[in-house]
DNA sequence: CGCAAATTTGAACGTAGTCAACAAGTGTGG
DNA sequence: CCACACTTGTTGACTACGTTCAAATTTGCG
């Protein structure tokens, strides 16, 4: 297996040194097949491994008390899952295949011993971190102070811009791969109106829908309407360390 | 000053060699005084600064474009504020005290010093923030799919332990310092909900009130309502590389 | 083709928001 | 010390966004 997932996402922020990227492929030297539906890794279950996710599309939830579920994050290729639960003896979500996917696991040796080999590895795998946290409080911030129309076409920009990331050849019509339930856990939202706002958004022209795929018709009014920022864009990373 | 209060959570998590606690301390050597109200760093404003917080309570939040606003995280004394935004041209939140404060301003150069000098604390400042994103799916999750009675319950269990962390003879009773704005704010309620949240706890026997102070008489029903976990327990950091 | 999962739609309901008025604090300047 | 303004808290009446429940329809898979 040829390249980094990984290095691939890291490449974007700034450029690797050879062995830099040598360290990095540690990280993929093995690999193995998911199912679609298959968990890699459940709550409040011990045996936090790391991962690479390499080709497919990924998930990870909570479940609550009741019963319901919310989806904390979508996963594409080259990111790294795994991270906040290696470091709790019990998984605090799970993670889940939405297709079939590829994923290289490694242990946390290896990170740690990035860490010491690597410091600036070490500092853009924080660097990465946060740019996760941030996406996380844009939802937050959605969640707890947006309609849901405007949760839904924040998804839906999001999903497009994510697979464009990895694969630049996606266009403005997209397979989402989700099911309304699933984009519904995902925005805080049922499936019935998930639905009905899919409905409005079709109405409204910012989108067109055919069998599974969706096609952002007015991006400008989609991401006005969900106040969207693309957070792996107008980074500063300057300050960074020395390449070792 | 003697001490870091940065170092006094992390201690929390492993035992500091002196040489990390010399490097921790590194970060604390200067400090500013910050009056209630006032901004620490603006969204969407340049100039990220890096701080760690001594004393006093601040928070985050983010303005959206009708002008509502999300509260992302209460920062507590031992905090590192700042890194989301060090990461970026524009800061992706405000940052404002709640109370007077005092915080210490470090220099980017100094947290990159930090990797390359001290790997395990390099990695700490990773763990330290991966404790607070599974902090923030927590909230996430009770955006999403908790009731506003719930969401009102955590916010009060949780800014309990976080006080308590910082100072243990913090009990049952304390006063929040936050108005009923700024808890609807927090849990993406109004105002007036909030009010009727708090009354109905009251009713029910949960907590009791008494001018600005809030006292949690039944813990047990409110961490049931409000499904809590409290994340810096439970930990698993035995993979760590060896001090420097 | 046949079955299960996913989507779609309607109607009734309920949680939380909105608007408005008033009360209780809090701080400031006269 | 009090008067005034302003913020915060409290309550009620009404509204609305999103949920719930149910049933029909379509889709996709084995």
């Amino acid at each position: 297996m040829a390249g980094s997932c990984f290095a691939d996402i890291l490449s974007e922020l700034v450029d690797l040194t050879p062995g830099e990227q040598g360290a990095l492929e540690k990280l993929e030297e093995r690999q193995r097949h998911v199912r679609r539906g298959a968990v890699l890794q459940r709550e409040n279950e011990a045996g936090g491994e790391l991962f690479i996710l390499r080709k497919g599309l990924m998930m990870s939830y909570v479940l609550l008390a009741d019963g319901s579920r919310q989806i904390l994050r979508f996963l594409f290729p080259g990111d790294m899952l795994g991270m906040s639960s290696v470091i709790y003896l019990e998984a605090p979500e799970t993670l889940c295949a939405l297709s079939d996917c590829v994923v290289s696991p490694f242990d946390r040796s290896v990170l740690s011993a990035l860490f010491v080999d690597h410091p600036r590895l070490a500092a853009l795998v924080l660097v990465y971190s946060k740019i996760e946290r941030v996406a996380l409080t844009d939802r937050l911030a959605a969640l707890g102070r947006t309609s849901a129309k405007a949760r839904v076409a924040a998804l839906l920009l999001d999903l497009r811009n994510r697979l464009r990331a990895t694969d630049k050849a996606v266009s403005n019509a997209f397979a989402l791969g989700l099911t309304q339930e699933e984009i519904g856990d995902a925005t805080g939202l049922t499936a019935v109106h998930v639905n009905r706002m899919l409905r409005q958004l079709e109405e409204e022209g910012m989108i067109a829908r055919d069998s599974g795929r969706v096609t952002l018709l007015d991006e400008r009014a989609l991401a006005r309407a969900a106040n969207y920022v693309n957070r792996f864009e107008r980074l500063d990373l300057g300050w960074l360390p020395k390449p070792a």
